[in-house]
RNA sequence: CGGAGCGUGGCGCAGCCUGGUAGCGCACCUGGUUUGGGACCAGGGGGUCAGAGGUUCGAAUCCUCUCGCUCCGACCA
């Protein structure tokens, strides 16, 4: 992309509003535009990276065999009046009515409509085990919307479901789903830890938090140290398999969040191993058995010919917070410092002098090189003061910066920096493209 | 919903107390000089001062109401 053709609405100011660094960072980088308390406009830079975070997140979803669809945004009361839910989601739930007066709602998540999809067409325990998914916006009328896109009213999500004959087979979905979340926090760039969840209004007995640590974090936490450093199951994992161990491995240590904190349990751990701190909850895992299935009526026939609620688990990812929680995670003084997974171009192309017809040339031709080799480029050949065009490129936190001037091309290198460690090199074009297909 | 604060060109702010032709920095436009870490000079465009009532000869400024936004608390991906 050709920045001078492209809509980057950067700034130097620092937003009176905006309260924490990641809030600040993203309207400061135009990467979004709130138009009411808790409802943003994803401006092309901001859509760019929740589009990356998206797909990562539906490669890991689909690794694990879950199946990908869409459900609307606006749904009937009739299925949540089913559930009972149309009575106890209470104000969060924004309602609303249509022309003929008939009731609707903006949908605060899906177990309702998902359930009633699952019971019309699956009727055998065959089909067994399922689990669906879709990305999809969703509305909270949240008392206190805060922190930019943190806490939205209006916020992304992706949501699965799985479907299981027995209570078992359930806890076995929940385990691949728990392995997937860690992959796919570990390919963001995160370090998300597994917490013990209270299971809210959602219901049900077995759920976890997703945490990442950050000063700014919602609530506080508890948790061993030693967990920061396991690595996740990684992208072999067999989701086949009997993943329980996986699971095991990361639940024995101690780690809960405020509600669920128990201060003996946590003195047990070595004083030097404990962590408290902060952190921004990114994934939420339940599995509630028949809670939905069974006033929902969403039952399979078994082999004997008997017929059983189906069991149910729901998994959620906050892909829109996830955006903020990325950048409260990876910024320094200068910007943002996106991971290269999801940064919304892998590589900065500067040219220092886009006037200078020899400069232009080679800069042009980088580009194309660049393309081809696969890279998203933001090639900057505005004829600007380098300078701005330094720092701008640092605010907007692009992993890979490649710069093209009259020193280089005179020894036929181009200046490659790592806008995480900033280190710079001289090198050739083909050298910087190898170090930026080596991350 | 309880508590606190703020609404003045796109952004950051001053002016309000003590009423009298709306100002500064950034950004933007034109011309020129510049060009390896946010340049300089000259000229220029853009604001129903959140909205509605009221007081007054006169309101951004004083009074009343309404709306919006932010922060702290209880709730949540």
């Amino acid at each position: 992309m050709r920045l001078s053709r492209y809509f980057l609405p950067v700034s130097k100011d620092v937003p009176a509003d905006a309260a924490i660094v990641s809030h600040q960072l993203m309207l400061r980088t135009g990467m979004v535009r709130q138009n009411g308390a808790g409802i943003y406009t994803w401006l092309p830079l901001g859509h760019r990276v929740l589009q990356k975070i998206e797909q990562v997140v539906r490669e890991e979803m689909d690794r694990a065999g879950a199946i990908e669809m869409l459900m609307p945004t606006i749904q009937q009361a009739e299925l949540w009046q089913e559930s009972g839910r149309y009575e106890d989601y209470g104000k969060e739930m924004l309602r609303i009515t249509d022309r003929h007066d008939r009731d609707m709602l903006f949908g605060p998540t899906n177990e309702e409509l998902i359930t009633d999809v699952f019971r019309t067409y699956v009727k055998s325990y065959k089909a067994l085990p399922l689990n669906l998914y879709h990305t999809q916006w969703k509305f909270r009328d949240e008392i206190r919307p805060r922190f930019g896109v943190m806490r939205g009213r209006e916020f992304l999500m992706k949501d699965a479901y799985s479907f299981d004959l027995t209570e078992e087979d359930g806890r076995a979905s929940y385990n691949r789903m728990f392995c997937a979340y860690l992959n796919t926090f570990d390919r963001l760039g995160l370090t998300a830890i597994p917490m013990q969840a209270d299971t809210g209004p959602i219901g049900g007995d077995l759920s976890h938090e997703f945490i990442i640590l950050a000063e700014t974090g919602e609530s506080a936490v508890f948790c061993d140290k030693d967990m920061l450093d396991l690595p996740a199951p990684g992208l072999d994992l067999d989701f086949d398999s009997d993943l329980s161990g996986e699971v095991a491995k990361r639940t024995t240590y101690y780690a809960a969040t405020d509600e669920m904190h128990d201060e003996t349990e946590f003195a047990k751990i070595p004083q030097e191993r404990q962590v408290s701190a902060r952190g921004i909850e990114v994934g939420h895992i339940f599995f509630f058995g028949t809670k939905y299935s069974e006033p929902m009526n969403a039952t399979v026939q078994t082999a004997e010919g008997g017929s059983v609620p189906v069991q149910m688990g729901s998994y959620g990812i906050g892909v829109s917070r996830l955006v903020g929680g990325i950048i409260e995670a990876c910024h320094d003084e200068n910007g943002i410092v996106w991971p290269q997974s999801i940064a919304p171009f892998e590589v900065g192309l500067i040219s220092m002098r886009p006037k200078d017809e020899t400069v232009s040339k080679v800069a042009d031709e980088a580009y194309e090189t660049l393309k081809a080799a696969g890279f998203d480029v933001l090639y900057d050949e505005t004829d600007e003061r380098p300078g701005s065009k330094f720092n701008r490129m640092d605010l907007i936190g692009l992993p890979w910066q490649i710069i093209i001037g009259p020193r280089g091309i005179e020894n036929g290198v181009v200046e490659l920096k790592n806008r995480k460690s900033g280190e710079k090199s001289e090198v050739a074009l083909e050298k910087a493209v190898e170090m930026v297909k080596a991350g």
